[in-house]
DNA sequence: CGCATATTCAACCAATCGGTTGACCTTTTG
DNA sequence: CAAAAGGTCAACCGATTGGTTGAATATGCG
C-alpha cells in the first residue's frame, strides 16, 4: 500500500490501466471478464492489476478460485489534492468532462 | 501539443517534475534557477522541463539567451476532470450520477 | 575580440516497463 | 479421480526512463 502520487500518477499513466478502472466504475469483476475485451494476454492483465493495487487505486479479494476487483475511487483524492493546489479544480469543465465520458465511457 | 491523458499523468509521476511545477507556481523561471536547488545535473533537469513541455504542463519562451519556463495550468484540467469524475461516482451510485449529469449537463 | 553564461545535444548506462510464453498452483466440475 | 478454469510466477525481450558525462551552440559582457 504505497498509495503515494508517484505510484498514483503511473498508475494512471497507462491507457489500459484507465480503461480497467472505467469498467469498475460499473461493477466488481473478476480478472478473467477484465482482461476478456483487451487483445494482450492474462499474465499482462494481471500486471497492470497490481499496479492498480498497489497504488490503491483498486482492491482484490479471492473468492474460491475467482479473484474479485474492486474500485477503490478514494486513492485518487490525494492526487485530486495535489492538482487542486494549481486552482484547478475550481468548479466542473463540461467540455472536458463530455470528452471524458465520449472517450472513456462509449462502447 | 500532445496533451493526452497518458503524457499528463506520466509527466506527473515523478516527484523531481511535480516540485518544479510547485516551483513554476510561484513564478515563472529560468532553467538553469530550476535546476538549482536539486542535486541532478542541469541536463537532467533540462529533460524533465522537456516532459513537462511536451505534456502542455509548461510552456518555454527563449529570450536572450534565457529559457523562461512558465507554468501552464491548462494542462491539468482533462486530468482533474478524469479523476473528478471517479469522485462522484463514489459509492457507485450510478443513479445519482446520471441525475447530476442531466442537471449539470441541461444549461 | 575573448571569455563566461545559459542551455542543449549526443552517447552511453542501469533500471524499469509492458509485453510474451510456458510452467505451475488451486479450485471447481464432470 | 481427471480435466478444465482462474490466476500467478519466472524468465525473457525490446523500448523507454532517468541519470551521467563531455562537447557543442548561442548569447551577453568587459
Amino acid at each position: 500500500m504505497a498509495h503515494t502520487l508517484d505510484t498514483v500518477f503511473m498508475a494512471l499513466a497507462d491507457p489500459t490501466r484507465r480503461t480497467i478502472l472505467t469498467m469498475l466504475l460499473e461493477d466488481d469483476m473478476a480478472v478473467t471478464d477484465v482482461a476478456e475485451p483487451f487483445e494482450v494476454s492474462l499474465a499482462a492483465i494481471s500486471k497492470h492489476l497490481n499496479v492498480l493495487a498497489d497504488a490503491g487505486l483498486i482492491s482484490q479479494e479471492k473468492r474460491g478460485r475467482v479473484k474479485w476487483c474492486k474500485l477503490e475511487p478514494d486513492a485518487l483524492k490525494e492526487a485530486s489534492v495535489w492538482m487542486q493546489a494549481f486552482g484547478m479544480m475550481e468548479g466542473l469543465d463540461l467540455d472536458a468532462f463530455e470528452r471524458f465520458l465520449e472517450t472513456e465511457l462509449d462502447d
